[in-house]
DNA sequence: AACCAGGGGCCGG
DNA sequence: CCGGCCCATGGT
């Protein structure tokens, strides 16, 4: 991978296991908008970014070289060689055709907070229904800037009261986010701190929150704390794992986590997000 | 352990 | 046009 920086714009080139389609569009993040064919606004990390992807390479702008090095470089996890990961998963025939339909999918690393209160908004809702209440929320809680409006700080989303929740489309998820912001702000929950512990003890920390149970904890664990080895598990997720591997038969959800732990280990969470993907896709159905 | 929590898109009739 | 079903679920 090289890059380079002219006019207030970065441009990667021979960027392998990259395709910014199936990396925003496979569900780990909500605040883009598709403008062409690989090309994306995305808001992130208190900025907007366009990303365009062509034979050339992957343009970025505005970026500076300092913002790529600092910022993008890790939100896109391009430190991470993923054709190792894919190498290994790949042993598995079933996850070898998922990657075939997704070899360019990468796990962004997100901000835990904004992925927290997504993912909470997640819970029984539908990604264009998800991505509609998040922009509510950044429109009436988040700072404006040229192009769009940025993700609530802790300190904004904090005053917050629950008719102005519900206001966002939140439904009966205004409570949880009420209960999120309450932990967070008088220290019960510190995210900082939380993404430093093991997966386990993360997850228990999270878990501490209303409405966060195990498959919200799952997603903030794997897309905003680099804890790989998280393996969230959706109905999506589910469906294509019976279908897979149990036979086609409804499986509890601790039995599948046990069952895909011990099978890809640290790279559970990559095999997850290939796994959901062409479940997607496909239309998996038992 | 079944049921409920808004809201909205989709689908069959 | 309308009811039923479902949705990157969790609490009770």
């Amino acid at each position: 991978m090289n890059y380079s920086e002219k006019n207030n714009c970065i441009l990667i080139t021979n960027q392998k296991d990259f395709n910014i389609e199936q990396t925003l569009e496979c569900g780990q993040c909500f605040r883009f908008e598709r403008l062409a064919p690989l090309s994306y606004k995305i808001i992130a990390l208190n900025r907007i970014l366009y990303i365009t992807q062509s034979k050339e390479g992957i343009f970025l702008s505005p970026c500076t070289m300092k913002e790529f090095e600092t910022l993008w470089y890790n939100y896109f996890d391009l430190g991470r060689d993923y054709s190792i990961i894919k190498e290994e998963l790949s042993k598995d025939p079933v996850l070898k055709t998922a990657i075939d339909f997704s070899k360019g999918i990468r796990i962004l690393n997100q901000q835990p907070f904004e992925c927290l209160i997504s993912f909470i908004i997640s819970q029984n809702n539908r990604i264009p229904m998800i991505k509609k209440v998040i922009e509510s929320i950044s429109r009436k809680w988040g700072r404006q800037t040229d192009g769009g409006y940025l993700f609530p700080t802790v300190s904004a989303l904090s005053f917050a009261t629950e008719a102005e929740l519900m206001e966002c489309k939140t439904g009966f998820r205004y409570k949880y986010i009420r209960d999120c912001m309450d932990k967070i702000s008088n220290g019960t929950i510190d995210l900082e701190k939380t993404a430093r512990l093991s997966t386990a003890e993360a997850k228990a920390e999270l878990m501490k929150i209303k409405g966060v149970g195990t498959k919200v904890a799952d997603c903030v664990l794997l897309f905003s704390m680099e804890k790989t080895d998280a393996f969230p598990t959706d109905v999506w997720v589910k469906r294509v794992m019976e279908y897979f591997y149990f036979n086609k038969q409804n499986t509890p959800v601790k039995e599948i986590h046990t069952f895909a732990a011990q099978k890809w280990g640290r790279y559970a969470g990559f095999a997850q997000q290939y796994l959901f993907y062409y479940a997607r896709t496909q239309q998996i159905k038992t």
